[in-house]
DNA sequence: ATCCTCCCCTAC
DNA sequence: TAAGGTAGGGGAGGAT
């Protein structure tokens, strides 16, 4: 066999790199942060754990206690409050970044940008505290493996959940940082490049088993030996690590993340269970997780594509679509760029690229399968069809499991069979526009372009690990936990939702109450509830109680229950001044006639400074400053309609938009009177008030008053605190409020339903129009 | 037609 | 033990 001049180069630039760490690693002792010691607060990202492990190996101190050694205090997202209290003693607060980056950049790098209370700080996320964790960790109580939340603890190792949070990440990075990086190349016009065929050169880049790359860089000696990435835990061709049970390994229900290509030979697959494997293949050995790694060359790949064109499609952390369209003549000279690109990958990350290239997005994904591992291929024009022919249908993205056994009902295994099928056919099988691309598919046809950025359309919470509960109650706290997770996310990615929906995984009734992956959810039917909101949220207390509503409202019991997971929908930017896209300034017609759940418009403001001052000093007061932060209201600050106050009441919400839901969730005798006053309004005559003027209303920070700052539970001093804003709310106006400020207050009362927060003050006078009346009676 | 809700499927 | 998340495309069937 001739000389692998590839694989040679490769084992060169591993011998490299391993070099390199282990230069890095004398440098780095004593070396970065000297001097340095931290204390971790609550969940960060990297958790404590590996930020102990980072800052020991580079010479730094860790400590389990906020005690006088600790110099910084890690912590991803803390209230301002506890910030302040934290940094008394004069260590500062920094994010993990400060010191991912600073080992990143090889020194110890100024704080400063990394400081949660300074105002260049990226984020201030509200910690999740669980239930049982959510004593102070003040000093005399650091935080332990035990006190971490489940939820916390199942996130820190699930790694499909680090997947999908790196592919949010980095497609959040390319579409902030593609417009403005600098190019190795210049573009050429369209009358010399590819364009001029009308033609266009994409590549498509994959890490080559990529968990498994990364753990290899460190272990030099598993190279060409089937290699797993996996939980579960046996040898690892490393001395020390414990043969401890030989056999029952053999029946591991542990998922393989990733496997190397030799372990491949032998039938094993990504995604299958640890059992499987290493009945396919014994010698199979195991190697663990190592996210921030894994992170770090995600990171870096895309640093580098961006630095090659500027049409650029994140698919996930170890693959993306690149246009070359823009900078080459010839598909050689793109065979050569990506040559480049796919080795200063290597250099940089020590992990082996395979690309694949050609003339639409479809085709150079295809072309990559066959370049793997390590190489690179064009698939030509007029390759495609003889190459499509025998290429099977589950290799066309989009198929899987159930769609390539529906094909092979239809006698369709491969793509040449497929074509053979007529378009009505496949749309009459697969609807209409799944069937139209599996028709463009089998003939290499694919229109789409590469989309540099894409809007979020939803943001959600999942767990479906690990859940068994015998009370409602356990499953609402966990709801609760979800929601402040959700919360959080929300935060980082400035949105607000319109819409909350639950899903559930429920054990199917057949199936047993053990499960065979250990902790896993079995065999299970996915039923889910949506509620829809007139004021777009990011708070974790509506969102929680809207998701324990609609629990109620599925009634699953208990015991079943295998998953749970919350969404929040109808997304709209929480980002103080940023427009939304799409969006209209809502005038008041719109506002008191939109159906909930829709968009909120452009028109934003936050309950401000006002809301604070108002209340500063009050035992509330530090959580509306919170909510502050989090949440703006929408207002009704532009537009001209005029809606009467009255025909506003007797307008909204109309019946039909009355959620059902939130009917239903109540006593029979609640919606009966609800029921009872829409029926009785609409005998009434509609009165219209005074004409009002359409200057634009004073602007109004008090309504609506944080949900989470009126006291639930307790009519009286609910009614009554909503009273007090209401007299300051109209005191701000001299002439009284215009008749379009009461629309915001009706709006208000709108979401107190919309939340459930209604729910709390039991009392049947408070419902139907008496419920109205009963706060304008003042 | 088009929209909405509740799914199912797919991909990493 | 094991860490089965998450976003998006799209279909079925009903309401408008
Ligand atoms: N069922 C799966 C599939 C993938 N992954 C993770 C581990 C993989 O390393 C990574 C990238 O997925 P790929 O589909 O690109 O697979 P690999 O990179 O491992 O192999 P290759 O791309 O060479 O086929 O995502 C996972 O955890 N579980
Ligand atoms: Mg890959």
């Amino acid at each position: 066999m001739a000389f692998d001049w590839e694989d040679h180069k490769s084992y060169m630039t591993v011998k490299r790199q391993k070099l390199q760490d282990q230069l890095e690693d004398v440098e780095g002792d004593g070396k970065i942060f000297s001097g340095v010691t931290i204390y971790v607060n609550g969940y960060t990202k990297p958790d404590a754990d590996t930020l102990k492990e980072i800052i020991c190996k580079h010479g730094g101190g860790y400590s389990y206690a906020l005690t006088s050694r600790v110099s910084h205090v890690i912590a991803t997202n803390l209230p301002t409050a506890k910030i302040k209290a934290l940094s008394i003693n004069s260590s500062k607060v920094c994010h993990p970044d400060w010191i991912l980056d600073s080992v990143n950049a090889g020194s110890l790098l100024p704080t400063e940008k990394y400081e949660l209370y300074s105002v260049s700080s990226k984020s201030q996320r509200k910690i999740s505290f669980s239930p049982t964790a959510k004593k102070e960790a003040g000093p005399e109580d650091p935080p332990t493996k035990k006190d971490r939340s489940f939820v916390d603890e199942f996130y820190s190792h699930s790694r499909l959940h680090h997947l999908s949070t790196w592919a949010s990440e980095l497609k959040e990075f390319t579409s902030k940082n593609l417009p403005r990086a600098k190019r190795k190349f210049s573009m050429l016009s369209s009358g010399e490049s590819l364009r001029r065929f009308g033609v266009k050169g994409v590549v498509h880049l994959d890490l080559d088993s990529f968990f498994v790359s990364v753990g290899l860089r460190d272990r030099p000696g598993l190279h060409g030996q089937p290699v797993a990435v996996t939980h579960a835990r046996n040898k690892e061709g490393e001395a020390d690590t414990t043969e401890v049970v030989g056999v029952s390994l053999h029946q591991s229900m542990s998922d393989v993340a990733s496997c190397s290509y030799e372990a491949r030979d032998f039938g094993i697959r990504n995604g299958m269970s640890v059992g499987e494997a290493i009945n396919l293949c014994p010698s199979l050995t195991f190697i663990p997780y190592e996210f921030e790694k894994y992170h770090a060359v995600s990171q870096t790949l895309y640093e580098t594509v961006i630095t090659y064109s500027h049409l650029v499609e994140p698919v996930s952390c170890d693959e993306v679509f690149i246009e070359f369209s823009d900078y080459v003549t010839s598909w050689e000279e793109l065979g050569d760029i990506v040559k480049s690109l796919r080795s200063e990958i290597e250099e940089k990350t020590g992990c082996k690229v395979s690309a694949g290239f050609s003339h639409n997005l479809l085709l150079a994904r295809l072309a990559t399968r066959k370049a793997k591992p390590n190489g690179q291929f064009h698939l030509s024009e007029e390759e495609v069809e003889g190459y499509l022919k025998e290429t099977p249908v589950a290799s066309l993205p989009g198929i899987g499991r159930k769609m390539k056994e529906e094909l092979s009902k239809m006698g369709v295994s491969n793509c040449g069979e497929l074509r053979e099928v007529s378009l009505p056919k496949l749309r009459e099988v697969f609807g209409p526009k799944t069937g139209y691309t599996l028709y463009c598919f089998a003939r290499g046809i694919d229109n789409r372009d590469l989309t540099t950025k894409k809007e979020r359309k939803s943001i959600s919470v999942e767990i479906n690990y690990g859940m068994r509960f015998e009370q409602i109650s356990e499953a609402e706290s966990l709801l609760t936990q979800l929601s402040e997770e959700l919360q959080s996310r929300a935060l980082d990615t400035g949105v607000l939702g319109s819409s909350i929906s639950l899903k559930l995984k429920i054990r199917q009734k057949t199936a047993p109450q053990e499960t065979k992956k250990y902790l896993g959810h079995g065999r299970c039917d996915n039923i889910s509830r949506s509620q829809q909101l007139h004021i777009p949220t990011n708070d974790s207390g509506d969102i929680s109680r809207v998701a324990i509503s609609l629990l109620k409202q599925l009634s699953p019991n208990p015991s079943d229950i295998r998953g749970m997971g919350i969404a929040l929908n109808k997304l709209s930017s929480s980002v103080k001044g940023s427009p939304v896209k799409g969006g209209k300034m809502a005038d008041i017609r719109t506002l008191m006639t939109s159906s909930p759940g829709k968009r909120s418009p452009a028109s934003k403001r936050s309950l401000g400074s006002v809301l604070k001052s108002e209340r500063g000093g009050e035992e509330g007061a530090s959580v509306s400053v919170m909510r502050e932060e989090r949440v703006e209201y929408q207002n009704t600050a532009a537009g001209d309609g005029c809606t009467s106050f009255e025909s506003a009441m007797l307008d909204l919400p109309p019946a039909s938009q009355l959620d059902q839901s939130v009917l239903l969730a109540l006593p029979s005798d609640l919606q009966e009177e609800v029921f009872d006053s829409y029926s009785k309004r609409q005998d009434k005559e509609r009165v219209t008030l005074e004409p009002v003027s359409t200057e634009p209303s004073l602007a109004n920070p008090l309504f609506p008053p944080s949900l989470s700052s009126l006291s639930n539970g307790n009519p009286e001093r609910f009614l009554n605190e909503t009273r007090t804003h209401i007299k300051a709310w109209v005191a701000l106006y001299p002439a009284g409020p215009k008749e379009r400020d009461s629309t915001i207050f009706i709006q208000f009362l709108i979401s107190l339903i919309d939340l459930n927060a209604l729910e709390i003050p039991r009392i049947p006078q408070y419902w139907g129009g008496s419920f109205f009346v009963k706060f304008f009676i003042l």
